[in-house]
DNA sequence: CTTGACTCTATAGTTACTATAGGATTTATA
DNA sequence: TATAAATCCTATAGTAACTATAGAGTCAAG
């Protein structure tokens, strides 16, 4: 199939397809004639594994090396383990600031008093402390 | 002072300082005679505001929006209010996409089954899958 | 044989910075 | 006073993970 109908059965746009070859995730597609890319179902394989790691918000650096290791099928995982472990304690981070984050917010929404002048907003007033 | 002061006063770096400036998050501040930037305490508040923002996760965009509505102190807070809530609502979003990702992650990382090789690894089947 | 849909490469834009190069200026030391 | 070190200046490029555009080539249908 051309990259057109790839796109659609994938769910990633034209350009991303071309992006993530550019940047070795996925193999060079074989080429027709008139140079357009061909692909088979190895290669949605391929892709959909890149999008589930994205969707768990693994750099595409990191898919990379998960990428190399799935090629070395006899050596141990423990590399995939780290991996996975420090993409949770990242989230984990984030999760922590965003919960800070929102009762800050919140309180802030809270102190406007609503239909107040700019002047005597308790968001501005907070902001300004 | 300039612009050193200011950056080790304020916590902010000096290349940001000037981006902010560039940006127009910040006045243009006076120049010496050799052309360097002179600030005062003035000049701090409005880099603490910004800073307060961001620590928010507040957009450069938006913390313009509210240094505009801050420059117009009898008007009406309702924009503050919106974009507050706004705020509120996509912090809201990034948490329940996080909590999501996070169980995916615990869930995989305790297919692991550990000592494993790459190939018999639960990880990289479910990532497969 | 031409029109329209599709594809190609190369390049620039996005956000919020950070880093660098190559100068100019100011301050401290010899 | 000369010079070295510290600080400052502008302009430009790099970061991540895409998205968007320009300008050209390819292909199937009418």
């Amino acid at each position: 199939m051309k990259i057109g109908e790839f796109s659609k059965k994938s769910g990633c746009s034209i350009q991303t397809i071309r992006y993530y070859e550019r940047e070795g995730l996925l193999l060079n597609p074989n080429r027709s004639e008139g140079n357009f890319r061909l692909y088979d179902s190895k290669a949605l394989k391929q892709l959909e594994f890149v999008k589930h790691c994205r969707s768990l918000d693994i750099s595409l650096n990191d898919i990379k090396r998960l990428i190399e290791l799935k090629n070395k099928p006899e050596e141990s995982c423990s590399s995939v383990n780290a991996l996975i472990d420090q993409q949770l304690a990242l989230v984990n981070k984030r999760m922590k600031e965003l919960r800070a984050l929102k009762a800050e917010l919140q309180q802030m929404a809270s102190a406007c008093g609503s239909n107040n002048t700019i002047e005597a907003c308790g968001i501005i007033k907070s902001l300004d402390s």
